[in-house]
RNA sequence: GUUCGGGUUCGGGUGGUCGCUGCGGCGGGGGCUUGCGCCCUGCGCCGUAGAGGAAAGUCCGGACAUCACAAGGCAACGCGCCUCGCGAAAGCGGGGGGGCGACGGGUCAAUCCCGCCGCAACGGAAAGCGCCACAGAAAACAAACCGCCCGGAUCUCCCGGGUAAGGGUGAAAUGGUGGGGUAAGAGCCCACCGCCCCGAAGGCAACAACGGGGGCACGGCAAGCCCCGCGUGAUGCAAGACAAACAGGGGGAAGGUCGCCUGCCUGCCCACACUCCCCCGGGUACUAGUUGCACCCCGCUCUGCGCGGGGCACGCGAAAGCGUGAGAAAAAUGACCACACAGUCCGAAAGGACGGACAGAAUCCGGCUUACAGAACCCGAACGGCG
RNA sequence: GUCCGGAUCGUCUAGAGGCCUAGGACUCUCGCCUUUCACGCGGGCAACACGGGUUCGAAUCCCGUUCCGGAUG
Protein backbone atom coordinates (compact mmCIF):
# COMPACT_ATOMS: atom_id res chain seq x y z
CA UNK A 1 0.00 0.00 0.00
CA UNK A 2 0.91 3.38 -0.29
CA UNK A 3 2.58 5.34 2.42
CA UNK A 4 2.57 8.95 1.65
CA UNK A 5 2.47 12.23 3.66
CA UNK A 6 -1.11 11.90 3.82
CA UNK A 7 -1.39 9.26 5.50
CA UNK A 8 0.63 10.64 8.35
CA UNK A 9 -0.60 11.94 11.45
CA UNK A 10 0.71 14.52 12.46
CA UNK A 11 -0.78 16.97 15.33
CA UNK A 12 -0.85 16.09 19.23
CA UNK A 13 -4.27 16.00 19.36
CA UNK A 14 -4.66 13.44 16.89
CA UNK A 15 -1.77 11.37 18.44
CA UNK A 16 -3.84 11.85 21.78
CA UNK A 17 -6.43 11.36 20.29
CA UNK A 18 -5.35 7.08 19.51
CA UNK A 19 -3.93 7.22 22.61
CA UNK A 20 -7.12 7.59 25.14
CA UNK A 21 -9.92 6.19 22.79
CA UNK A 22 -7.52 2.98 20.83
CA UNK A 23 -7.24 -0.38 21.51
CA UNK A 24 -3.61 -1.47 22.15
CA UNK A 25 -1.68 -4.42 21.67
CA UNK A 26 1.91 -4.91 23.03
CA UNK A 27 4.18 -6.81 21.41
CA UNK A 28 8.32 -7.51 21.78
CA UNK A 29 9.31 -4.53 20.35
CA UNK A 30 6.18 -2.80 18.95
CA UNK A 31 3.03 -1.58 20.51
CA UNK A 32 0.21 -0.60 17.95
CA UNK A 33 -2.76 1.23 19.01
CA UNK A 34 -5.65 2.05 16.71
CA UNK A 35 -9.02 3.97 16.68
CA UNK A 36 -11.46 4.27 14.47
CA UNK A 37 -11.36 7.70 12.11
CA UNK A 38 -12.77 10.35 14.32
CA UNK A 39 -16.32 12.13 12.74
CA UNK A 40 -14.97 15.53 13.47
CA UNK A 41 -12.38 14.63 10.64
CA UNK A 42 -13.29 16.35 7.28
CA UNK A 43 -11.47 13.90 5.29
CA UNK A 44 -13.07 10.50 4.14
CA UNK A 45 -12.89 7.17 5.69
CA UNK A 46 -11.12 6.35 2.21
CA UNK A 47 -7.60 5.54 3.43
CA UNK A 48 -5.79 5.22 7.37
CA UNK A 49 -3.35 7.41 8.77
CA UNK A 50 -0.52 6.05 10.63
CA UNK A 51 1.58 7.67 13.45
CA UNK A 52 5.31 6.18 14.03
CA UNK A 53 6.73 6.97 17.69
CA UNK A 54 10.50 6.61 18.29
CA UNK A 55 11.64 8.15 21.35
CA UNK A 56 14.95 9.37 22.92
CA UNK A 57 15.21 5.84 24.67
CA UNK A 58 15.65 3.89 21.73
CA UNK A 59 19.00 5.08 20.63
CA UNK A 60 20.73 8.12 18.60
CA UNK A 61 19.32 9.86 15.57
CA UNK A 62 20.58 7.49 13.18
CA UNK A 63 19.42 4.77 14.57
CA UNK A 64 16.13 6.42 15.45
CA UNK A 65 16.16 7.18 11.72
CA UNK A 66 16.97 3.54 10.46
CA UNK A 67 13.98 2.15 12.68
CA UNK A 68 11.43 4.52 11.89
CA UNK A 69 11.96 3.34 7.93
CA UNK A 70 11.83 -0.01 8.66
CA UNK A 71 8.65 0.39 10.33
CA UNK A 72 7.42 2.48 7.35
CA UNK A 73 8.57 -0.17 5.46
CA UNK A 74 6.42 -2.90 7.21
CA UNK A 75 3.46 -0.71 7.14
CA UNK A 76 3.83 -0.20 3.79
CA UNK A 77 3.73 -4.20 2.75
CA UNK A 78 1.72 -5.54 5.29
CA UNK A 79 -0.78 -2.30 6.74
CA UNK A 80 -3.14 -3.29 4.62
CA UNK A 81 -4.81 -5.89 6.68
CA UNK A 82 -5.09 -3.32 9.81
CA UNK A 83 -8.26 -1.82 7.22
CA UNK A 84 -9.40 1.28 6.35
CA UNK A 85 -10.79 4.40 7.82
CA UNK A 86 -8.36 3.79 11.12
CA UNK A 87 -5.87 6.21 12.99
CA UNK A 88 -2.96 3.84 13.90
CA UNK A 89 -0.17 4.39 16.27
CA UNK A 90 3.09 2.45 16.21
CA UNK A 91 5.37 3.12 19.32
CA UNK A 92 8.90 1.36 19.16
CA UNK A 93 10.05 -0.41 22.83
CA UNK A 94 13.08 0.28 23.76
CA UNK A 95 13.81 -3.77 23.00
CA UNK A 96 13.51 -2.99 19.09
CA UNK A 97 17.14 -0.88 19.40
CA UNK A 98 18.73 -2.91 15.90
CA UNK A 99 16.85 -5.56 15.87
CA UNK A 100 17.01 -6.44 11.99
CA UNK A 101 14.29 -6.14 9.29
CA UNK A 102 13.27 -9.97 9.39
CA UNK A 103 13.28 -9.93 13.62
CA UNK A 104 10.43 -6.72 13.44
CA UNK A 105 8.60 -8.52 10.60
CA UNK A 106 7.81 -11.51 12.82
CA UNK A 107 6.65 -9.69 15.64
CA UNK A 108 4.61 -7.38 13.47
CA UNK A 109 3.00 -9.93 11.69
CA UNK A 110 2.16 -11.52 15.24
CA UNK A 111 1.17 -8.43 16.67
CA UNK A 112 -1.46 -7.85 13.54
CA UNK A 113 -2.68 -11.28 13.97
CA UNK A 114 -3.36 -10.89 17.61
CA UNK A 115 -4.79 -7.00 17.14
CA UNK A 116 -7.49 -8.77 14.98
CA UNK A 117 -8.53 -11.32 17.61
CA UNK A 118 -8.81 -8.45 20.02
CA UNK A 119 -11.04 -6.19 17.58
CA UNK A 120 -13.35 -9.30 17.15
CA UNK A 121 -14.30 -9.60 20.56
CA UNK A 122 -14.01 -6.07 21.33
CA UNK A 123 -17.40 -4.09 20.79
CA UNK A 124 -16.79 -1.38 18.94
CA UNK A 125 -16.21 2.04 21.07
CA UNK A 126 -18.83 4.22 20.41
CA UNK A 127 -17.27 8.05 19.23
C1' G B 1 61.15 -4.55 5.10
C1' U B 2 59.03 -3.86 10.25
C1' U B 3 57.48 -0.54 14.18
C1' C B 4 56.35 4.35 15.91
C1' G B 5 55.07 9.56 15.07
C1' G B 6 53.13 13.49 11.83
C1' G B 7 50.48 15.22 7.44
C1' U B 8 47.12 14.98 2.98
C1' U B 9 43.10 12.55 0.42
C1' C B 10 39.10 9.05 0.70
C1' G B 11 35.82 7.06 4.13
C1' G B 12 32.00 1.69 1.51
C1' G B 13 31.39 0.01 -4.48
C1' U B 14 28.35 -2.00 -8.88
C1' G B 15 23.67 -3.81 -10.70
C1' G B 16 18.38 -5.01 -10.13
C1' U B 17 13.02 -4.81 -7.97
C1' C B 18 9.69 -1.96 -4.92
C1' G B 19 9.00 2.76 -2.31
C1' C B 20 9.45 8.34 -0.32
C1' U B 21 10.35 13.93 -0.94
C1' G B 22 11.38 18.38 -4.10
C1' C B 23 11.22 20.28 -9.13
C1' G B 24 9.81 19.95 -14.45
C1' G B 25 6.67 17.79 -18.42
C1' C B 26 2.12 15.18 -19.84
C1' G B 27 -2.54 13.59 -18.12
C1' G B 28 -6.69 13.61 -14.25
C1' G B 29 -9.65 16.58 -10.80
C1' G B 30 -11.36 21.41 -8.96
C1' G B 31 -12.20 26.87 -9.28
C1' C B 32 -12.93 31.49 -12.30
C1' U B 33 -14.45 32.97 -17.26
C1' U B 34 -19.67 33.65 -22.57
C1' G B 35 -15.16 32.02 -24.51
C1' C B 36 -9.83 31.94 -25.67
C1' G B 37 -7.51 31.01 -21.47
C1' C B 38 -5.71 31.55 -16.37
C1' C B 39 -5.05 29.67 -11.40
C1' C B 40 -4.91 25.71 -7.73
C1' U B 41 -4.04 20.63 -6.56
C1' G B 42 -3.38 16.35 0.14
C1' C B 43 -4.20 12.38 -7.65
C1' G B 44 -1.50 9.18 -11.70
C1' C B 45 2.67 8.36 -15.29
C1' C B 46 7.53 9.83 -17.16
C1' G B 47 12.13 12.47 -16.38
C1' U B 48 15.57 14.49 -12.94
C1' A B 49 17.99 15.58 -8.08
C1' G B 50 18.30 13.80 -3.12
C1' A B 51 23.07 13.82 4.10
C1' G B 52 28.67 14.67 6.34
C1' G B 53 33.96 15.04 7.12
C1' A B 54 32.64 15.82 11.02
C1' A B 55 25.96 17.26 9.04
C1' A B 56 27.57 16.78 16.08
C1' G B 57 29.06 20.23 20.26
C1' U B 58 27.15 25.44 19.59
C1' C B 59 33.08 27.37 21.23
C1' C B 60 34.54 31.72 17.82
C1' G B 61 34.03 34.87 13.29
C1' G B 62 31.15 36.70 9.19
C1' A B 63 26.99 37.18 5.45
C1' C B 64 21.86 38.48 5.86
C1' A B 65 17.75 40.81 8.67
C1' U B 66 15.37 44.02 12.32
C1' C B 67 15.84 47.63 16.19
C1' A B 68 13.49 55.59 13.05
C1' C B 69 19.01 58.00 12.06
C1' A B 70 24.03 58.49 12.80
C1' A B 71 27.91 59.77 17.23
C1' G B 72 30.88 59.97 21.90
C1' G B 73 32.20 58.23 26.85
C1' C B 74 31.95 54.54 30.83
C1' A B 75 31.07 49.58 32.02
C1' A B 76 31.34 44.56 30.22
C1' C B 77 33.66 40.98 27.10
C1' G B 78 37.56 39.12 23.90
C1' C B 79 42.65 39.01 22.13
C1' G B 80 48.16 39.71 23.45
C1' C B 81 56.73 37.49 21.76
C1' C B 82 58.67 38.92 16.46
C1' U B 83 58.24 38.35 11.27
C1' C B 84 56.31 36.38 6.54
C1' G B 85 52.18 34.17 3.82
C1' C B 86 46.69 32.95 3.19
C1' G B 87 42.04 35.14 4.81
C1' A B 88 36.39 39.60 4.99
C1' A B 89 37.26 38.34 10.08
C1' A B 90 38.02 34.58 13.48
C1' G B 91 41.82 31.69 12.64
C1' C B 92 45.56 28.59 10.11
C1' G B 93 50.51 27.67 8.28
C1' G B 94 56.14 28.63 7.60
C1' G B 95 60.44 30.67 9.90
C1' G B 96 62.74 32.96 14.14
C1' G B 97 63.45 34.69 19.41
C1' G B 98 63.55 34.11 24.47
C1' G B 99 61.30 30.65 28.42
C1' C B 100 60.11 25.82 30.81
C1' G B 101 60.73 20.39 31.25
C1' A B 102 63.20 15.54 30.34
C1' C B 103 67.78 13.22 28.64
C1' G B 104 73.06 13.23 27.44
C1' G B 105 77.69 15.72 27.91
C1' G B 106 81.15 19.62 30.08
C1' U B 107 82.66 20.95 35.09
C1' C B 108 85.53 19.47 41.68
C1' A B 109 80.42 20.78 41.83
C1' A B 110 76.20 23.73 40.75
C1' U B 111 70.48 26.69 40.32
C1' C B 112 76.08 27.52 35.35
C1' C B 113 77.36 26.18 30.03
C1' C B 114 76.67 23.09 25.48
C1' G B 115 73.84 19.50 22.46
C1' C B 116 69.30 17.14 21.25
C1' C B 117 64.05 16.18 21.96
C1' G B 118 59.40 17.92 23.62
C1' C B 119 55.85 21.76 25.48
C1' A B 120 53.01 26.34 25.87
C1' A B 121 46.72 31.69 26.48
C1' C B 122 54.53 33.81 25.60
C1' G B 123 52.37 42.05 26.91
C1' G B 124 53.32 44.24 32.04
C1' A B 125 55.07 41.84 38.94
C1' A B 126 61.01 48.66 39.84
C1' A B 127 51.97 51.92 38.64
C1' G B 128 49.16 50.21 42.73
C1' C B 129 46.08 46.72 45.83
C1' G B 130 45.60 41.67 47.41
C1' C B 131 47.21 36.51 48.59
C1' C B 132 51.37 33.14 49.76
C1' A B 133 47.95 27.72 54.20
C1' C B 134 51.06 24.00 57.13
C1' A B 135 56.06 23.90 58.55
C1' G B 136 59.78 27.34 59.70
C1' A B 137 63.42 32.11 63.70
C1' A B 138 61.84 34.76 59.51
C1' A B 139 57.26 34.65 53.56
C1' A B 140 58.40 40.27 51.29
C1' C B 141 60.78 43.86 54.56
C1' A B 142 62.84 43.84 57.57
C1' A B 143 64.23 40.69 61.09
C1' A B 144 67.83 35.92 63.69
C1' C B 145 65.74 29.76 66.50
C1' C B 146 69.97 26.38 66.92
C1' G B 147 74.78 27.71 65.82
C1' C B 148 79.83 30.51 65.28
C1' C B 149 82.91 34.58 67.43
C1' C B 150 84.17 38.61 71.06
C1' G B 151 83.35 40.84 75.79
C1' G B 152 81.11 40.61 80.65
C1' A B 153 79.08 37.92 84.71
C1' U B 154 76.47 35.55 90.22
C1' C B 155 81.04 30.97 85.33
C1' U B 156 77.78 24.10 81.99
C1' C B 157 72.33 27.16 82.21
C1' C B 158 72.81 34.15 82.14
C1' C B 159 73.61 39.28 79.82
C1' G B 160 75.44 42.63 75.84
C1' G B 161 77.48 42.94 70.98
C1' G B 162 79.13 41.02 66.05
C1' U B 163 77.82 37.53 61.98
C1' A B 164 74.49 35.24 58.02
C1' A B 165 79.46 30.85 56.27
C1' G B 166 76.82 25.94 58.66
C1' G B 167 71.91 23.26 60.58
C1' G B 168 66.82 22.51 60.15
C1' U B 169 61.58 24.04 57.45
C1' G B 170 59.31 24.90 52.96
C1' A B 171 56.84 25.08 46.47
C1' A B 172 59.74 29.35 47.29
C1' A B 173 64.92 31.76 52.16
C1' U B 174 68.72 37.40 50.54
C1' G B 175 73.48 34.79 43.69
C1' G B 176 77.07 29.92 42.70
C1' U B 177 82.17 27.72 42.95
C1' G B 178 87.17 28.50 44.38
C1' G B 179 90.71 31.60 46.79
C1' G B 180 92.15 35.67 49.90
C1' G B 181 90.66 37.84 54.29
C1' U B 182 88.76 37.78 59.50
C1' A B 183 87.92 37.20 66.45
C1' A B 184 84.07 34.63 63.66
C1' G B 185 82.14 35.91 59.17
C1' A B 186 80.14 38.42 55.05
C1' G B 187 80.83 40.73 47.37
C1' C B 188 84.44 42.74 52.54
C1' C B 189 88.22 41.86 48.29
C1' C B 190 89.76 38.91 43.79
C1' A B 191 89.02 35.15 39.49
C1' C B 192 85.35 32.57 36.58
C1' C B 193 80.05 31.96 35.83
C1' G B 194 75.21 34.17 36.62
C1' C B 195 72.25 38.91 37.33
C1' C B 196 71.13 44.30 36.56
C1' C B 197 72.19 49.06 33.95
C1' C B 198 74.45 51.68 29.73
C1' G B 199 76.43 51.39 24.88
C1' A B 200 76.48 48.34 20.68
C1' A B 201 78.57 44.72 15.80
C1' G B 202 74.52 42.21 13.61
C1' G B 203 69.25 41.38 12.47
C1' C B 204 63.10 44.00 8.99
C1' A B 205 61.95 42.77 14.12
C1' A B 206 61.49 39.97 18.66
C1' C B 207 66.42 39.76 20.22
C1' A B 208 71.48 40.15 20.80
C1' A B 209 77.68 38.61 19.79
C1' C B 210 80.82 41.97 22.21
C1' G B 211 82.52 46.13 25.33
C1' G B 212 82.04 49.20 29.69
C1' G B 213 79.96 49.97 34.49
C1' G B 214 77.52 48.19 39.15
C1' G B 215 78.92 44.30 44.23
C1' C B 216 74.07 42.51 43.44
C1' A B 217 69.18 45.18 44.39
C1' C B 218 64.03 43.91 41.69
C1' G B 219 60.70 36.23 45.43
C1' G B 220 56.13 34.05 43.19
C1' C B 221 50.92 34.48 41.48
C1' A B 222 47.91 38.76 36.45
C1' A B 223 43.63 31.13 33.73
C1' G B 224 43.37 37.28 41.60
C1' C B 225 41.88 42.59 41.08
C1' C B 226 44.42 45.51 37.85
C1' C B 227 47.70 48.51 34.11
C1' C B 228 49.03 49.05 28.76
C1' G B 229 47.76 48.26 23.52
C1' C B 230 44.06 46.61 19.93
C1' G B 231 38.95 45.19 18.88
C1' U B 232 33.49 44.63 19.72
C1' G B 233 26.09 48.51 19.31
C1' A B 234 22.20 44.79 20.53
C1' U B 235 19.24 40.78 18.97
C1' G B 236 19.05 36.49 16.10
C1' C B 237 15.78 33.05 10.13
C1' A B 238 11.20 30.98 16.01
C1' A B 239 15.52 37.42 12.64
C1' G B 240 12.31 39.63 9.32
C1' A B 241 8.85 40.70 4.83
C1' C B 242 3.92 39.88 2.50
C1' A B 243 -1.20 38.41 2.53
C1' A B 244 -6.99 37.35 5.01
C1' A B 245 -10.85 38.44 8.43
C1' C B 246 -12.74 41.50 12.28
C1' A B 247 -15.00 45.64 16.32
C1' G B 248 -13.85 47.80 19.27
C1' G B 249 -14.23 49.34 24.48
C1' G B 250 -12.33 50.62 29.42
C1' G B 251 -8.42 52.08 32.78
C1' G B 252 -3.53 53.99 33.74
C1' A B 253 1.49 56.65 32.76
C1' A B 254 4.43 61.22 32.43
C1' G B 255 4.19 67.27 31.24
C1' G B 256 10.25 67.90 29.52
C1' U B 257 8.07 63.21 29.77
C1' C B 258 7.18 58.39 27.27
C1' G B 259 9.80 56.03 23.52
C1' C B 260 14.49 55.63 21.31
C1' C B 261 21.33 51.43 19.78
C1' U B 262 17.53 46.82 24.15
C1' G B 263 23.92 47.36 30.63
C1' C B 264 24.56 52.91 32.10
C1' C B 265 25.25 58.11 30.76
C1' U B 266 25.61 62.17 27.26
C1' G B 267 24.10 64.05 22.68
C1' C B 268 20.61 63.88 18.68
C1' C B 269 15.69 62.75 16.65
C1' C B 270 10.39 61.94 16.76
C1' A B 271 5.60 62.30 19.23
C1' C B 272 2.60 65.27 22.47
C1' A B 273 -1.71 60.95 21.22
C1' C B 274 -1.41 58.52 15.58
C1' U B 275 3.07 57.00 22.21
C1' C B 276 3.63 53.24 25.99
C1' C B 277 1.53 49.79 29.70
C1' C B 278 -2.63 46.90 31.77
C1' C B 279 -7.63 44.71 31.50
C1' C B 280 -12.13 43.06 28.83
C1' G B 281 -13.92 41.68 24.10
C1' G B 282 -13.55 40.28 18.67
C1' G B 283 -11.04 37.83 14.31
C1' U B 284 -7.63 33.92 12.51
C1' A B 285 -7.86 31.06 5.52
C1' C B 286 -3.81 27.46 5.37
C1' U B 287 -3.24 19.76 8.92
C1' A B 288 0.79 26.36 12.09
C1' G B 289 -0.21 30.29 4.98
C1' U B 290 3.48 32.39 1.33
C1' U B 291 8.33 34.19 1.41
C1' G B 292 13.17 34.64 3.59
C1' C B 293 15.16 29.22 1.27
C1' A B 294 18.60 26.60 -1.74
C1' C B 295 24.32 28.56 -6.80
C1' C B 296 24.25 34.12 -8.06
C1' C B 297 23.88 38.18 -11.74
C1' C B 298 22.75 40.01 -16.72
C1' G B 299 20.53 39.43 -21.50
C1' C B 300 17.34 36.93 -25.03
C1' U B 301 12.82 34.73 -24.88
C1' C B 302 8.74 30.22 -28.04
C1' U B 303 7.52 32.37 -20.76
C1' G B 304 9.84 26.15 -20.04
C1' C B 305 14.64 26.78 -13.21
C1' G B 306 14.61 27.01 -21.79
C1' C B 307 19.03 29.17 -24.25
C1' G B 308 23.43 32.34 -24.15
C1' G B 309 27.21 35.17 -21.47
C1' G B 310 29.80 36.36 -16.95
C1' G B 311 31.00 35.15 -11.95
C1' C B 312 31.40 31.84 -7.22
C1' A B 313 32.43 27.04 -4.83
C1' C B 314 33.87 21.95 -5.27
C1' G B 315 35.74 17.60 -8.02
C1' C B 316 38.74 15.45 -12.13
C1' G B 317 42.86 16.78 -15.23
C1' A B 318 49.87 18.27 -16.72
C1' A B 319 47.09 22.11 -19.10
C1' A B 320 43.26 23.58 -22.24
C1' G B 321 38.97 22.21 -20.46
C1' C B 322 34.98 19.11 -18.61
C1' G B 323 31.42 17.91 -14.85
C1' U B 324 28.45 19.06 -10.49
C1' G B 325 25.25 22.90 -7.33
C1' A B 326 20.03 18.54 -1.57
C1' G B 327 16.17 21.80 0.24
C1' A B 328 12.29 18.74 4.15
C1' A B 329 8.56 21.23 7.46
C1' A B 330 5.32 15.88 13.22
C1' A B 331 10.49 16.86 8.80
C1' A B 332 12.10 12.80 2.30
C1' U B 333 17.13 10.62 1.30
C1' G B 334 14.65 3.90 2.51
C1' A B 335 13.69 -1.84 2.28
C1' C B 336 15.18 -6.32 0.02
C1' C B 337 18.26 -9.32 -3.34
C1' A B 338 22.78 -10.54 -6.11
C1' C B 339 28.03 -9.85 -7.10
C1' A B 340 32.72 -8.51 -6.04
C1' C B 341 36.13 -5.59 -1.96
C1' A B 342 37.96 -4.72 2.94
C1' G B 343 37.44 -6.69 8.33
C1' U B 344 36.70 -10.38 12.65
C1' C B 345 36.25 -15.52 14.35
C1' C B 346 36.70 -21.08 13.64
C1' G B 347 39.75 -24.50 10.79
C1' A B 348 46.04 -27.86 8.97
C1' A B 349 43.68 -26.75 4.30
C1' A B 350 39.48 -26.57 1.23
C1' G B 351 35.94 -23.84 3.26
C1' G B 352 32.27 -22.00 6.79
C1' A B 353 30.04 -18.26 10.10
C1' C B 354 29.51 -13.14 11.45
C1' G B 355 29.23 -8.56 9.21
C1' G B 356 30.28 -2.81 7.55
C1' A B 357 33.98 3.00 11.93
C1' C B 358 31.97 7.61 13.91
C1' A B 359 27.56 9.24 12.79
C1' G B 360 21.70 12.21 9.99
C1' A B 361 21.08 18.51 6.63
C1' A B 362 17.09 22.46 8.96
C1' U B 363 19.22 30.32 6.82
C1' C B 364 24.11 30.03 4.60
C1' C B 365 29.52 30.31 4.77
C1' G B 366 34.70 30.19 7.14
C1' G B 367 37.26 28.20 11.42
C1' C B 368 37.84 25.56 16.39
C1' U B 369 36.78 21.29 19.40
C1' U B 370 35.08 16.40 20.01
C1' A B 371 33.92 11.03 17.86
C1' C B 372 36.01 7.57 14.21
C1' A B 373 36.91 0.88 11.46
C1' G B 374 39.84 0.99 7.52
C1' A B 375 42.45 2.29 2.73
C1' A B 376 46.05 5.00 -0.39
C1' C B 377 50.12 8.41 -0.72
C1' C B 378 54.02 11.59 1.37
C1' C B 379 57.60 13.06 5.28
C1' G B 380 60.59 11.99 9.71
C1' A B 381 62.87 8.65 13.50
C1' A B 382 64.55 3.79 15.29
C1' C B 383 65.83 -1.27 14.18
C1' G B 384 67.10 -5.14 10.74
C1' G B 385 68.59 -7.16 5.79
C1' C B 386 71.06 -6.72 0.90
C1' G B 387 74.48 -4.05 -2.37
C1' G C 1 16.37 24.98 14.88
C1' U C 2 18.22 29.27 17.77
C1' C C 3 19.73 31.20 22.48
C1' C C 4 20.86 30.46 27.72
C1' G C 5 21.89 27.95 32.61
C1' G C 6 23.56 24.06 35.85
C1' A C 7 26.18 19.47 37.91
C1' U C 8 28.91 18.34 45.72
C1' C C 9 26.89 11.77 50.20
C1' G C 10 20.71 7.78 48.67
C1' U C 11 17.78 13.09 48.90
C1' C C 12 17.96 18.61 49.95
C1' U C 13 21.96 21.66 50.41
C1' A C 14 26.81 24.80 52.74
C1' G C 15 31.37 26.20 50.29
C1' A C 16 34.02 32.49 46.79
C1' G C 17 42.48 29.24 46.17
C1' G C 18 45.23 26.38 51.88
C1' C C 19 41.12 26.29 58.06
C1' C C 20 38.32 20.44 53.29
C1' U C 21 40.88 13.65 54.79
C1' A C 22 34.49 18.60 52.22
C1' G C 23 30.23 20.76 56.90
C1' G C 24 24.74 20.44 58.09
C1' A C 25 19.68 18.25 57.86
C1' C C 26 16.71 13.96 56.48
C1' U C 27 17.57 8.65 55.31
C1' C C 28 20.39 3.99 56.46
C1' U C 29 23.13 1.35 60.21
C1' C C 30 25.34 0.12 65.31
C1' G C 31 25.12 1.08 70.47
C1' C C 32 22.81 3.51 74.89
C1' C C 33 18.10 4.91 77.20
C1' U C 34 13.00 2.16 77.81
C1' U C 35 9.44 -3.78 80.05
C1' U C 36 8.88 -2.65 74.51
C1' C C 37 8.06 1.10 70.59
C1' A C 38 8.59 6.23 69.58
C1' C C 39 11.34 10.54 71.09
C1' G C 40 16.17 11.55 72.82
C1' C C 41 21.79 10.75 73.26
C1' G C 42 26.46 8.87 71.18
C1' G C 43 29.14 6.56 67.04
C1' G C 44 29.53 4.85 61.85
C1' C C 45 28.77 4.23 56.22
C1' A C 46 28.28 7.65 52.30
C1' A C 47 29.78 12.79 47.60
C1' C C 48 33.08 17.42 44.65
C1' A C 49 30.17 14.38 36.70
C1' C C 50 34.75 13.23 33.55
C1' G C 51 39.62 14.66 31.16
C1' G C 52 43.44 18.26 30.70
C1' G C 53 45.83 23.02 32.14
C1' U C 54 47.35 27.49 35.55
C1' U C 55 49.33 27.40 40.62
C1' C C 56 53.77 25.21 45.64
C1' G C 57 48.55 23.87 46.27
C1' A C 58 41.95 23.46 42.67
C1' A C 59 35.24 21.42 44.79
C1' U C 60 36.64 26.68 43.82
C1' C C 61 40.24 29.72 38.32
C1' C C 62 40.64 28.47 32.71
C1' C C 63 39.70 25.01 28.45
C1' G C 64 37.30 20.69 26.47
C1' U C 65 33.80 16.42 26.95
C1' U C 66 29.36 14.07 29.02
C1' C C 67 24.67 14.51 31.23
C1' C C 68 20.47 17.37 32.92
C1' G C 69 17.33 21.60 32.68
C1' G C 70 15.15 26.34 30.84
C1' A C 71 13.45 30.25 27.26
C1' U C 72 11.70 31.20 22.41
C1' G C 73 6.01 30.17 17.43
Amino acid sequence: MQLQRRHTLKRAQEFAYVRNRGLSCVGRYFVLTTAPIPPTCAAGPAFSRFGIIVTKRVGCAVLRNTMRRRVRELLRAHGESLGKGRYVVILLRQAAAGADFPALREDFSSLLARHAKQEQHAPQTSC
